[in-house]
DNA sequence: ACGTACATGTAATAGGTTACATGATTCA
DNA sequence: TGAATCATGTAACCTATTACATGTACGT
């Protein structure tokens, strides 16, 4: 399982609760990795008998108490050893193709505007990447080494996007003809 | 779930046996939604029950029986109102941004490696596509009314593949530099 | 008075993977 | 004799989603 893996990088960057990381999971990391909080604690509590992390309670007031997560070395070392396994191809599942797909069978007005609503989510998302590319890494050629991997993750964020607008376009454009 | 409707889809193109199918979930419909045959027997019983699909076992010679699933009106009408029904976005999971990301506290090397072997596993598959799109449909401008939406799907594949391959000759320069 | 942010969970269900199981025919 | 293709499934397990559940504090 790799949400164990992206909680672990997550981790590894700086300690949180498990609220913290749904957070992370709603934005930054969840740019490539989507996890809810039900999912997120769960994993965390085995996380936690498994010993890859450890958790201390903190009280505040004025908040509920919450229990703070730190990587352990059993859990860096699962994150170097998951470095070190063969990643296999990603399973893809495109519901869109299987909408275009049914093209023949199905609501073809329908079909179209689901793709028109899918072109303007990637350019919000390309948007929204783009812009966060600009605050962050205002100078790609001086990126830090630590941050190396997280400017990368959003240069393939970008490309994926600006890929699935032109696709959008492609079959507007396609079956606009028509 | 979609695979139910990429089972309808399939079964709406030409009747077929469980095994079919599942051939066809290695192949053509396997480049944008992925099954194995458990999972495809599993949900075309539920189907059965359910009157989406009607099977009807053939007896044949030399060979083990096979039961060939038709749609029904029942699933034609499922499927039409899945082509109505709004998509959400596709929730992306992607454990190569993850290893990118765990770069840190990694070995870098290796991760090296799974981009190489990441790079390589594209450039098979956009070969592959570009292949079916040349036997297929050798002319773009006539493709068949009833096609577009299969010709569409295609394009698609090879613009995620060629954007995959692009992402990750970026991260190698990207890397190789440092 | 109402919504949002903070904070953590359980329960039920659905969806998907891996391993196991069987048996005939065809081809090298 | 052994592997590949045809053909259909069960069982155990893991992963993920959706709904439910609770309670404080702060701002408008």
């Amino acid at each position: 399982m790799a949400l164990e893996h992206a909680i672990l990088v997550s981790l590894a960057e700086r300690s949180a609760s498990g609220y913290d990381l749904a957070r992370r999971f709603d934005a930054s990391i969840g740019n490539f990795w989507k996890a809810t909080h039900q999912q997120i604690y769960k994993v965390l509590a085995r996380m936690d008998t498994d010993g890859l992390v450890a958790a201390q309670v903190v009280e505040q007031d004025g908040r509920p108490d919450k229990k703070v997560y730190v990587i352990t070395d059993a859990g860096r070392a699962e994150l170097e050893e998951f470095s070190r396994t063969p990643t296999r191809p990603e399973a893809l599942r495109s519901e869109l193709a299987v909408k275009l797909r049914a093209l023949p069978f199905g609501d073809r007005d329908a079909i179209v505007e689901t793709v028109r609503t899918r072109r303007a989510e990637h350019a919000e998302k390309l948007a929204y990447y783009e812009l966060s590319a600009k605050r962050y890494y205002p100078d790609p050629d001086a990126v830090p080494d630590d941050e190396v991997g997280a400017w990368l993750v959003l240069r393939g964020g970008m490309r994926a996007e600006r890929t699935g607008l032109e696709w959008c376009d492609e079959i507007l454009q396609t079956l606009g003809e028509r």
